[in-house]
DNA sequence: ATCCACAGTATCTTTTTCTATACTATACCA
DNA sequence: TGGTATAGTATAGAAAAAGATACTGTGGAT
């Protein structure tokens, strides 16, 4: 039975939540762009999300901004002007976003000498 | 044009292919499984995950050993026994999953804030 | 002879997510 | 007068993920 501190108990675990606000084909692409270049408008993301459709950048930016990660602000304009950036709140996620890039590249890499390693065996 | 080491650049996220890994209704809590008790039969694990279904039990499970996040240890006894455990590769996705736990508990708190702020903003 | 435990498959249905395409209003420009 | 840019909405459909349910083989216990 063990009992550190540093056990996460699978019962009340948190990560499924944490998961549900990173999760959508590109919300984590949205946050890095935000995260980059700060404030930017809605066709400014478009442009930089090749293949991005209208309704689904509406949609991931709308669930980002209901978990309080982005700030949406709207100019009373004509053409309208409404700006995206990322809430200091969403700041939080930065680390996160670091760890699981970090590990990406390198998982990438192991799957690589992995594939290899299989290779030379079945030969 | 910022260019800090620590900027990821998002053309070329890995933040994605990490989610990938972690995605799946039940991922999270089975890695916390096998990180909390060590090696599980599989119907220890299913006994485990109140709900999932045995089909999906063994998807998430080969999805995971597809990606080398775990072992799968088959003996040759009748009835069968089938011995699952976290790799050591799999391990280093320990820190991510404390620190996506440690986010989603603030985050729990922080959106049951928000949400006593919108009520009062609007009585 | 029948039932159980084990670790799965196989098949079908439902739900969720994502894509495709067309449409809106309005000011400005040529 | 027609076209462009902006930030969307509406509707339909395809694709992917998840769920429900039934089935398999075998050794041991009842």
């Amino acid at each position: 039975m063990k009992d550190l501190p540093a056990e996460i108990e699978p019962e009340m675990c948190k990560v499924t939540d944490a998961l549900g606000i990173l999760v959508g084909k590109w919300k984590p692409v949205i946050l890095l762009h935000l995260l980059k270049n700060g404030t930017q408008r809605f066709n400014e993301l478009k442009r930089s999300l090749p293949g991005i459709t209208q309704k689904m950048l509406t949609n991931q930016l709308r669930e980002l901004e209901e978990e309080d990660i982005i700030e949406r602000k709207v100019y009373a304009q004509v053409p309208p002007k409404v700006e995206y950036s990322i809430t200091d709140y969403g700041r939080s996620l930065e680390p996160i976003l670091h760890a699981m890039h970090e590990w990406g590249a390198k998982h990438t890499i192991h799957k690589q000498s992995k594939q290899n390693d299989d290779q030379a065996e079945a030969k």
